[in-house]
DNA sequence: AATAATAGTTATTAATAATAACTAATATGC
DNA sequence: GCATATTAGTTATTATTAATAACTATTATT
């Protein structure tokens, strides 16, 4: 039998067993922790994930829309706007004239900004390893499997 | 051979598959997805995930202390203050004083927030159910217990 | 040519998270 | 018992992300 701890007393210990049950719950947390940790592992090249993500598809992409850049990132494209701002400041991107659509841009990644990637997908790289170095290989793709068929 | 597209026109198709490589870039889309979803679900009952789940664990738990359940739910003390202030206002939960530690205050949940409780459960199952129904039972089980090995 | 749709932008709002600094009260070390 | 350190809760502030409406300029449609 489970011995009730005195009333007067705050309970020993704290039980989230119902929240537990709830993916929502269990990924906001590791969620979390993976966001901050990818957070500070980038932090010394000046990047976040968000920019990191964006800057990963324009290099892998190039010549792409913002449209379509904020469609592949599942962003809105008003929230778009100053991550490619911020992109093009730091002269990590070009926001060419796109070729027979002036309202368009065709996204280019620069020299600077594909050297800053190539470090920062080295970061990345540690991070997932270190967040991940619980579960084994086959246990990672099956997570990524798993949540990429959560979406929407 | 893939066929290279005309690169003065956009690339017809976006590539985030660098990405997909990683389980925090999955796991953002899917957390996204859930969160949207959980909060549309919760609406009705003027819940968000943050405020059910400090009303659950307030429920599972009565009598304990704020610092406990911001230790539970892995918030910031300073951040949780309004969402008690929220649940307090609305008379969900009670902070009674903590007897023999002027300090600090035992949560307690009200009737009211029992009651609302129950209906945001039920809402929350169904919602876990929607969102998860790609998957069978026993990886939704497996896929829990990898995000839980994630945490910090 | 008139109208609708698209690309990008601006502005605004809400929610969440992180940190420093504070008050009041309790616990600790001597 | 007293000085000091620690704890509980709070206030204030900042940064980031996400969502929406409304706008300009341009292109596509009819």
């Amino acid at each position: 039998m489970a011995r009730k701890h005195n009333p007067a007393d705050p309970p020993p210990t704290i039980s989230d067993a119902t929240l537990r049950g709830f993916s929502g719950y269990v990924m906001k947390r590791a969620f979390n922790a993976i966001q901050a940790d990818v957070n500070a592992s980038l932090a010394p090249l000046d990047l976040r994930m968000l920019t990191f993500s964006a800057l990963s598809v324009i290099v892998d992409n190039p010549g792409l829309r913002q449209s379509q850049l904020a469609d592949a990132l599942s962003i809105e494209r008003p929230n778009l706007v100053i991550v490619v701002d911020e992109l093009e400041r730091r002269d990590l991107i070009l926001r060419n004239p796109a070729p027979g659509d002036r309202r368009a841009y065709a996204l280019q990644a620069t020299l600077k900004g594909m050297r800053l990637y190539t470090k920062a997908l080295g970061a990345v790289q540690a991070h997932e390893a270190r967040m991940t170095k619980g579960l084994s290989e086959d246990e990672r793709q099956a997570l990524i499997a798993m949540l990429s068929r959560i979406e929407t």
